[in-house]
DNA sequence: TTTTCATATTGACAATTTTCGATATGAAGC
DNA sequence: GCTTCATATCGAAAATTGTCAATATGAAAA
Protein backbone atom coordinates (compact mmCIF):
# COMPACT_ATOMS: atom_id res chain seq x y z
CA UNK A 1 0.00 0.00 0.00
CA UNK A 2 1.17 3.44 -1.07
CA UNK A 3 0.18 6.67 1.81
CA UNK A 4 -1.13 9.86 0.27
CA UNK A 5 2.36 11.63 0.59
CA UNK A 6 3.66 9.31 -1.35
CA UNK A 7 1.06 9.34 -4.37
CA UNK A 8 1.28 13.08 -4.48
CA UNK A 9 5.09 13.20 -4.35
CA UNK A 10 4.59 10.41 -7.72
CA UNK A 11 2.49 13.39 -9.24
CA UNK A 12 4.99 16.08 -8.85
CA UNK A 13 7.49 13.75 -9.72
CA UNK A 14 6.60 14.21 -13.19
CA UNK A 15 6.67 17.79 -12.84
CA UNK A 16 10.20 17.12 -11.73
CA UNK A 17 12.66 16.84 -14.80
CA UNK A 18 13.35 20.15 -16.89
CA UNK A 19 13.25 17.84 -19.95
CA UNK A 20 9.65 16.79 -18.98
CA UNK A 21 8.14 20.53 -18.54
CA UNK A 22 10.48 21.05 -21.84
CA UNK A 23 7.75 18.19 -23.42
CA UNK A 24 4.70 19.68 -21.56
CA UNK A 25 5.54 23.20 -23.11
CA UNK A 26 4.84 21.48 -26.53
CA UNK A 27 1.96 20.15 -25.87
CA UNK A 28 0.63 23.51 -25.01
CA UNK A 29 0.27 24.79 -28.32
CA UNK A 30 -1.82 21.38 -28.91
CA UNK A 31 -1.70 17.71 -29.44
CA UNK A 32 1.49 16.37 -30.70
CA UNK A 33 2.97 13.54 -32.41
CA UNK A 34 5.93 11.26 -30.74
CA UNK A 35 7.91 11.31 -33.79
CA UNK A 36 7.78 15.29 -33.78
CA UNK A 37 8.73 15.37 -29.56
CA UNK A 38 11.53 13.06 -30.39
CA UNK A 39 13.05 15.45 -32.96
CA UNK A 40 11.83 18.63 -31.10
CA UNK A 41 13.12 17.06 -28.03
CA UNK A 42 16.46 15.64 -29.98
CA UNK A 43 16.06 12.55 -27.66
CA UNK A 44 16.48 9.12 -28.91
CA UNK A 45 13.26 7.16 -29.41
CA UNK A 46 13.78 5.46 -25.83
CA UNK A 47 14.45 8.10 -23.37
CA UNK A 48 11.60 10.14 -25.20
CA UNK A 49 9.56 7.18 -24.70
CA UNK A 50 10.88 6.60 -21.21
CA UNK A 51 9.72 10.09 -20.40
CA UNK A 52 6.21 10.28 -22.16
CA UNK A 53 5.43 6.58 -20.16
CA UNK A 54 5.71 8.78 -17.00
CA UNK A 55 3.38 11.87 -17.75
CA UNK A 56 0.69 9.42 -19.13
CA UNK A 57 0.90 7.29 -15.67
CA UNK A 58 0.41 10.60 -13.51
CA UNK A 59 -2.14 11.50 -15.63
CA UNK A 60 -0.86 14.64 -16.86
CA UNK A 61 -0.85 13.65 -20.39
CA UNK A 62 -3.08 11.29 -22.66
CA UNK A 63 -1.95 9.12 -25.32
CA UNK A 64 -4.14 8.49 -28.45
CA UNK A 65 -3.22 5.35 -30.75
CA UNK A 66 -3.50 6.57 -34.60
CA UNK A 67 -2.70 3.42 -36.31
CA UNK A 68 1.18 3.03 -35.72
CA UNK A 69 1.33 6.41 -34.67
CA UNK A 70 0.95 8.12 -30.65
CA UNK A 71 -0.31 11.50 -30.04
CA UNK A 72 -0.03 13.32 -27.08
CA UNK A 73 -2.01 15.83 -25.23
CA UNK A 74 -2.05 17.51 -22.08
CA UNK A 75 -5.02 16.79 -20.06
CA UNK A 76 -6.88 19.37 -18.64
CA UNK A 77 -8.63 17.06 -16.04
CA UNK A 78 -4.79 15.95 -14.67
CA UNK A 79 -3.61 19.43 -14.42
CA UNK A 80 -6.69 20.71 -12.59
CA UNK A 81 -6.10 18.30 -10.25
CA UNK A 82 -2.40 18.65 -9.92
CA UNK A 83 -3.53 22.19 -8.91
CA UNK A 84 -5.71 21.21 -6.54
CA UNK A 85 -3.08 18.55 -4.61
CA UNK A 86 -0.98 22.02 -4.39
CA UNK A 87 -3.26 24.04 -3.16
CA UNK A 88 -4.41 20.93 -0.56
CA UNK A 89 -0.61 20.33 0.45
CA UNK A 90 0.14 24.22 1.46
CA UNK A 91 -3.39 25.71 2.43
CA UNK A 92 -3.11 25.99 6.26
CA UNK A 93 -4.65 23.58 8.24
CA UNK A 94 -7.84 25.09 10.42
CA UNK A 95 -7.28 23.41 13.70
CA UNK A 96 -10.18 25.66 14.65
CA UNK A 97 -11.16 25.77 18.41
CA UNK A 98 -12.95 29.28 18.42
CA UNK A 99 -15.98 30.19 16.61
CA UNK A 100 -16.33 32.70 13.85
CA UNK A 101 -19.92 34.13 14.81
CA UNK A 102 -21.30 34.25 18.08
CA UNK A 103 -24.65 34.13 18.28
CA UNK A 104 -25.66 37.33 19.67
CA UNK A 105 -28.80 35.41 21.64
CA UNK A 106 -30.67 38.41 20.39
CA UNK B 1 23.13 29.34 -16.73
CA UNK B 2 19.92 27.38 -16.23
CA UNK B 3 17.21 27.15 -18.12
CA UNK B 4 13.61 28.23 -17.27
CA UNK B 5 12.35 24.80 -17.17
CA UNK B 6 15.33 23.78 -15.09
CA UNK B 7 14.49 25.89 -12.54
CA UNK B 8 10.89 25.75 -12.45
CA UNK B 9 12.53 21.70 -12.16
CA UNK B 10 14.05 22.20 -9.48
CA UNK B 11 11.26 23.73 -7.53
CA UNK B 12 9.04 20.74 -7.98
CA UNK B 13 11.36 18.59 -7.10
CA UNK B 14 10.85 19.63 -4.03
CA UNK B 15 7.75 18.99 -3.62
CA UNK B 16 8.55 15.22 -5.36
CA UNK B 17 9.30 13.26 -1.91
CA UNK B 18 6.67 11.80 0.38
CA UNK B 19 8.68 12.71 3.58
CA UNK B 20 8.69 16.29 2.01
CA UNK B 21 5.37 16.10 2.16
CA UNK B 22 5.00 14.58 5.26
CA UNK B 23 6.88 17.63 6.57
CA UNK B 24 4.12 20.44 4.97
CA UNK B 25 1.82 18.58 6.55
CA UNK B 26 2.69 19.13 9.70
CA UNK B 27 3.71 22.89 8.99
CA UNK B 28 0.47 23.72 7.78
CA UNK B 29 -0.61 23.26 11.80
CA UNK B 30 1.52 26.18 11.76
CA UNK B 31 5.29 27.05 12.42
CA UNK B 32 7.48 24.30 13.58
CA UNK B 33 10.64 24.00 15.44
CA UNK B 34 13.13 21.16 14.30
CA UNK B 35 12.90 19.56 17.11
CA UNK B 36 9.83 18.67 17.01
CA UNK B 37 9.67 18.14 13.09
CA UNK B 38 12.78 15.29 13.57
CA UNK B 39 10.44 13.69 16.47
CA UNK B 40 7.19 13.59 14.38
CA UNK B 41 9.39 12.56 11.57
CA UNK B 42 11.18 9.77 13.21
CA UNK B 43 14.55 10.79 11.35
CA UNK B 44 17.81 11.46 12.09
CA UNK B 45 18.62 15.00 13.00
CA UNK B 46 20.89 15.31 10.06
CA UNK B 47 18.56 13.73 7.41
CA UNK B 48 15.91 16.42 8.70
CA UNK B 49 17.91 19.35 8.03
CA UNK B 50 19.10 17.72 4.23
CA UNK B 51 14.97 18.18 3.65
CA UNK B 52 14.41 21.43 5.58
CA UNK B 53 17.35 22.81 3.13
CA UNK B 54 15.78 21.66 0.02
CA UNK B 55 11.89 23.10 0.84
CA UNK B 56 13.69 26.68 1.89
CA UNK B 57 16.09 26.81 -0.95
CA UNK B 58 12.98 26.15 -2.94
CA UNK B 59 11.24 28.77 -1.41
CA UNK B 60 8.56 26.96 0.05
CA UNK B 61 9.52 26.97 3.07
CA UNK B 62 10.59 29.93 5.63
CA UNK B 63 13.15 29.80 8.29
CA UNK B 64 13.07 31.49 11.87
CA UNK B 65 16.36 31.78 14.12
CA UNK B 66 15.35 32.12 18.02
CA UNK B 67 18.94 31.38 19.88
CA UNK B 68 19.86 28.15 19.32
CA UNK B 69 16.64 26.86 17.53
CA UNK B 70 14.95 27.19 14.13
CA UNK B 71 11.45 27.16 13.62
CA UNK B 72 9.97 26.75 9.59
CA UNK B 73 6.87 27.84 8.62
CA UNK B 74 5.31 27.74 4.81
CA UNK B 75 6.02 30.60 2.74
CA UNK B 76 2.32 31.85 1.15
CA UNK B 77 4.19 33.77 -1.52
CA UNK B 78 6.33 30.62 -2.33
CA UNK B 79 3.31 28.07 -2.53
CA UNK B 80 1.26 30.97 -4.25
CA UNK B 81 4.13 31.17 -6.76
CA UNK B 82 4.23 27.66 -7.17
CA UNK B 83 0.72 26.91 -8.27
CA UNK B 84 1.10 29.92 -10.32
CA UNK B 85 3.79 28.38 -11.82
CA UNK B 86 2.15 24.76 -12.32
CA UNK B 87 -1.02 27.02 -13.60
CA UNK B 88 1.50 28.43 -16.41
CA UNK B 89 3.24 25.07 -17.50
CA UNK B 90 -0.33 23.48 -18.56
CA UNK B 91 -2.73 26.64 -19.95
CA UNK B 92 -2.75 26.05 -23.64
CA UNK B 93 -0.51 28.29 -25.36
CA UNK B 94 -2.77 30.57 -27.09
CA UNK B 95 -1.80 31.00 -30.83
CA UNK B 96 -4.87 32.65 -31.76
CA UNK B 97 -4.93 33.90 -35.41
CA UNK B 98 -8.60 34.32 -35.41
CA UNK B 99 -9.76 37.55 -33.50
CA UNK B 100 -12.65 36.52 -30.86
CA UNK B 101 -14.32 39.71 -31.34
CA UNK B 102 -15.17 41.05 -35.13
CA UNK B 103 -16.26 44.69 -34.73
CA UNK B 104 -19.54 45.15 -35.98
CA UNK B 105 -18.51 48.65 -37.88
CA UNK B 106 -21.33 50.12 -36.25
C1' DT C 1 36.29 30.59 28.45
C1' DT C 2 34.60 26.22 28.61
C1' DT C 3 30.54 23.42 28.28
C1' DT C 4 26.23 22.39 26.45
C1' DC C 5 22.76 22.13 23.31
C1' DA C 6 20.33 22.74 18.56
C1' DT C 7 21.19 22.71 13.97
C1' DA C 8 24.25 22.63 9.65
C1' DT C 9 27.64 20.42 6.88
C1' DT C 10 30.54 16.71 5.26
C1' DG C 11 31.61 12.38 3.22
C1' DA C 12 30.72 7.73 2.16
C1' DC C 13 27.39 4.59 0.87
C1' DA C 14 22.53 3.17 -0.60
C1' DA C 15 18.64 3.88 -3.38
C1' DT C 16 16.41 5.81 -7.14
C1' DT C 17 16.13 7.93 -11.62
C1' DT C 18 17.75 8.76 -16.27
C1' DT C 19 20.03 7.43 -20.49
C1' DC C 20 20.47 4.74 -24.59
C1' DG C 21 21.45 0.66 -27.56
C1' DA C 22 19.25 -3.61 -28.46
C1' DT C 23 15.21 -5.95 -28.93
C1' DA C 24 10.09 -6.73 -28.80
C1' DT C 25 5.43 -5.49 -30.18
C1' DG C 26 2.01 -4.51 -33.14
C1' DA C 27 -0.28 -2.12 -37.01
C1' DA C 28 -0.28 -1.27 -42.14
C1' DG C 29 1.25 -2.51 -46.72
C1' DC C 30 2.86 -5.87 -49.84
C1' DG D 1 2.62 -15.37 -44.95
C1' DC D 2 6.85 -11.42 -44.88
C1' DT D 3 8.52 -6.36 -44.59
C1' DT D 4 8.39 -1.87 -42.91
C1' DC D 5 7.65 1.60 -39.84
C1' DA D 6 6.40 3.85 -35.15
C1' DT D 7 6.57 3.08 -30.57
C1' DA D 8 7.28 0.20 -26.19
C1' DT D 9 10.16 -2.47 -23.24
C1' DC D 10 14.47 -4.41 -21.50
C1' DG D 11 18.93 -4.31 -19.36
C1' DA D 12 23.06 -2.36 -18.04
C1' DA D 13 25.60 1.82 -17.07
C1' DA D 14 25.62 6.78 -15.70
C1' DA D 15 23.80 10.41 -13.05
C1' DT D 16 21.24 12.15 -9.36
C1' DT D 17 19.12 11.99 -4.87
C1' DG D 18 18.54 10.31 -0.07
C1' DT D 19 20.48 8.42 4.25
C1' DC D 20 23.15 8.68 8.36
C1' DA D 21 27.26 8.77 11.42
C1' DA D 22 30.77 11.96 12.35
C1' DT D 23 32.10 16.49 12.71
C1' DA D 24 31.62 21.64 12.49
C1' DT D 25 29.27 25.88 13.77
C1' DG D 26 27.41 29.02 16.60
C1' DA D 27 24.41 30.72 20.38
C1' DA D 28 23.40 30.53 25.34
C1' DA D 29 24.54 29.02 29.96
C1' DA D 30 27.75 28.15 33.43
Amino acid sequence: METRHEEDAKMFKSFSDGKRLRILALLRQGEQCACVLMKQMEMPQSTLSYHMKILCEAGLVLPRQDGKWTHYSISERGSMEAIATLKRLTRPKVTDNSPLVVSSGF
